[in-house]
DNA sequence: CTGTTAGCGCGTTCAC
DNA sequence: GTGAACGCGCTAACAG
């Protein structure tokens, strides 16, 4: 057996086009690529061949013999997450502007898969998009010295052979934390996300920094979706705290879904605020206090970040996108403000 | 210039394997496949070989030689709404346990670019997997009728050449229509979906079924997201409905928002249901009485169909996976019984 | 302008 | 068991 074309699969070749249209299989090629210029009568003829007979390239043997796949890869940990979507949108009108189809593919947020995922992304892709990765830095720092053209999205890693965008999580949480204070908090608590991620770390990371504005923290293990969100709810009334930071707004919203449940109001018992600013206009029981990225931006200059470094250009700092406050209904000032009472 | 090649992408081939490893290339791919035994310590030296010089197998060579992709496509109109994460999960879990990776785009709800990146998908995957497709009927006989293994997830359409599953919709919408009879509904709004959308069809075919049964419908124009329900909404008081049937939760949820603004009280003065049952845990300001689909089971049983197929067999007729009525608090009898009253 | 030739990197027969 | 030769379908350099 010659191939493992399985049934009756009758391929149509670019050499079965220009035995039909009576020329050679070069000329079809230059007809669909205009490539080069080709006697009008010919290309229609080939044209007329190509419907005829149904014929497409084959893509495996377009991207050997060009040394390039027309696909950039995109990683993300988890398709459910609303975040990504906006992301994508971006990513996709760049890529397709620059001709390129995008291939998305998630982890899961399995750790474990995400190295496999991204060497197969290389394998079959121009270059790759990876989001929010989990991976060790270790792993990383492999990934990276292969001189295949890769980006990473909302996660720095100093000494890394690759561009990075990012939103900037650090002064994110640094706006909350000023907010809060300002209303008069003094008592944090923050529902933790994910352990691997790099974001969240980073939140975390902010948090300490506020503790030199005499704010104290609790960091309460928690995770990345509504459902863990409303499971850690609960453990937030034993710290003592009067606002409640958490590692995003799906987060946040199941918390104060839980909450209420518990007979906590918010915002008049408890301040609650969320993280990304996730659009979900009119859906959302509650009008979250936030801080946003634009996801747009973030996408597109990911996106085309990548595109010139696949264009051999090597891009240099790591961009940080900063991200703004939106105050709305799930904060207000404690209800006692115990330093005063004391 | 041989090849399209940028930069000093000094890419490692098999043969550099084999040359480091001292043995022929068709040795390193029989190790690298396992495809015949090898001797051991060759084996090894090749193990090697391929760890220091960072080999990988290029996905477009293996692809053109073993004329298979070991992927699979699918496409979906829009990866913001949620009911697709659901699917895609399932989907990859099957696609890997026959060792298939799943490459990913949408349409961005642009019935104009389906068609372009179905052809894609065609191009460079073993199968693909076709999402609440929006095309045209005649689109979709030209795409099926190329022998290239494709099934049609939540889009039936009669004497195509292509496997379809889907929820049913239809029976979803009667579900529904028989809840708001049985509560004394009678006049009955129905914020519709896309028109290039199937589903939606199916749902306004069980609403027309359903005036057998005295219930009489207005169909007002309306689209797929929360906000194009919350600016739609407004339109529902001049029906003198009762009850307002939704295209899906996302919709349901954006016109309660709205409804709520303007004063209705819902369930009291109006009842709304919504379609799908996406899951907001906790997130959602409303308990939607809505219908649901095992999406996993969607997702895999369209998979387990694309397997099928590429393996060579032919599957049958279409199939409808049945949805189930979720009653919460979104609906209760209507205020006041006109029938009864008058 | 067009046909012929030579790879792209890999899997797979075929001889040894 | 192993290497050499061929072909997958297409593009690009080379002649004409």
């Amino acid at each position: 057996m010659r191939n493992a074309r399985q049934g009756r699969q009758t391929r149509v070749t670019i050499s079965d086009v220009g035995a039909a249209a009576g020329v050679s299989a070069s000329t079809v090629s230059r007809v669909l690529n205009g490539t080069a210029k080709v006697d009008p009568s010919l290309a229609a003829r080939v044209h007329d061949a190509v419907t005829q007979l149904g014929y497409r390239p084959n893509a495996a043997a377009q991207g050997l013999a060009r040394g390039e796949w027309g696909t950039i890869g995109v990683l993300v940990p988890n398709l459910a997450n609303p975040y990504f979507p906006d992301v994508l949108k971006a990513v996709s009108s760049v890529a397709r502007s620059h001709g390129r189809r995008v291939m998305v593919m998630e982890t899961d947020e399995d750790p474990s898969i995400e190295h496999d995922l991204v060497e197969d992304l290389m394998r079959s892709c121009d270059g790759v998009l990876l989001c929010s990765s989990r991976m060790e830095r270790a792993d990383l720092v492999v990934l990276t010295a292969r001189d295949h053209p890769l980006v990473l999205l909302d996660r720095i890693v100093p000494g890394l052979a690759a561009p990075a965008v990012s939103a900037d999580f650090f002064g994110g949480m640094m706006l909350i934390c000023g907010h809060l204070a300002q209303l008069g908090h003094r008592r944090v608590a923050y529902l933790s996300g994910p352990e691997v991620s790099w974001a969240n770390s980073e939140r975390i990371r902010a948090l300490e920094a506020a503790k030199a504005f005499g704010i104290s923290v609790t960091i309460l293990p928690c995770g990345s979706t509504s459902r863990h969100g409303y499971k850690a709810a609960a453990e937030v009334a034993g710290t003592g705290a009067t606002a409640l930071t958490t590692y995003n707004d799906l987060v946040a919203l199941g918390a104060v879904t839980r909450l209420r449940e518990l007979g906590v109001r918010v915002p008049e018992e408890l301040s609650v605020v969320g993280f990304d600013d996730i659009a979900l206009d009119h859906v959302a029981h509650t009008s979250l206090t936030t801080v946003s990225v634009p996801r747009g931006q973030l996408g597109r200059q990911a996106a085309e970040t990548l595109e010139s470094l696949m264009a051999g250009k090597h891009d240099g700092e790591p961009v940080y996108l900063s991200m703004e406050l939106h105050v709305r209904d799930s904060t207000a000032p404690p209800r006692v403000t115990r330093e005063v009472t004391r």
